[in-house]
DNA sequence: GAGAGAAGCTTGCATGTGCATGTATGCTTT
DNA sequence: AAAGCATACATGCACATGCAAGCTTCTCTC
């Protein structure tokens, strides 16, 4: 019989894959908020900051367009706009309009912004390693997939 | 010689590990949109939410302290104050305080908590196996991590 | 070539989140 | 038992993000 009929039983476990989700959700937190911490810390940058001069320091002319940094980095169109204009304001980078269609916009970025980017960039790998491999030993069910992912040191 | 002195050259690539986190961002970023439109729409509620009904309606008694929450959800103490708050107008728990230390609070869940829980229950773990299925088939990279997570179906 | 609709970006608004702080309770030391 | 510190939660504030609407420019059709 039941213990007691003020509780109700608790809802059945969730699935094996919900509760894998739910690893990774953790382990991804913990990640992005390390990171985030360290580059705030250290060079006054947010993460969504970090990852936009990321992409247009490696893209062939130091350009991309709006909808491009939107669909590497993964978030909204919208919140590009304000992301660059941050950057534009921190000087590491410059709004240029696209000569061929005048709706596109440019996002150029500065030698200024190559600089932090560079300087982040150090910090940021060293801490991804670390926080991983931290997570690994913390939690050794972690291990295979962060192996097949090419997470760990190899 | 380089190709022209306006252009800086590109940054070098970034690190192997670099790119494997960008994946599981863009990965994470997906799944989790995907998971937080189907939930809006069918069912009224936002994924933080759904997770800590979840976490409430599977704990053994229906009740979890504010602390326990947050570290289940991955959120800070302070925004699973707000999140109770907003289920707690909901109807879906209440507060209650912890009789041995009247600092601590407990929210309780709800009948209705309950069932709308098991209702989103059904949408979540549907559109998690179809959204990891497609990325897996999107980008066949992913596979051998997603199958060692255990997140591909059996 | 003129009008209709699509594409690209920006802006107003609402919201969820984190940090720092405030408040109440518990614990420990003397 | 009084004082001082720690713990647990709530609140003020700032901010990054998403959605919906608006504006400009391009494109396609007639």
């Amino acid at each position: 019989m039941a213990p007691t009929a003020s509780t109700p039983p608790p809802a059945p476990a969730p699935s094996a894959l919900s509760e894998a989700w739910n690893d990774v959700l953790l382990l991804h937190a913990r990640v992005e908020n390390a990171l985030a911490v360290v580059l705030q810390r250290r060079h006054g940058i947010g993460l969504s900051e970090y990852r936009a001069l990321g992409h247009l320091a490696t893209s062939a002319a130091g350009e991309l367009r709006m909808q491009e940094l939107a669909d590497k980095i993964g978030l909204n169109q919208s919140s590009v706009t304000r992301l660059v204009t941050r950057l534009n304001t921190a000087e590491f980078t410059y709004r240029d309009v696209c000569p061929d269609d005048k709706r596109g916009v440019y996002t150029v970025i500065t030698e200024s912004g190559r600089t932090r980017y560079a300087e982040a960039n150090a910090t940021y790998e060293a801490t991804l390693r670390n926080v991983l491999e931290e997570a690994g030993q913390a939690d050794p069910r972690l291990v295979p997939a962060l192996s097949a992912l090419g997470l760990l040191d190899g």
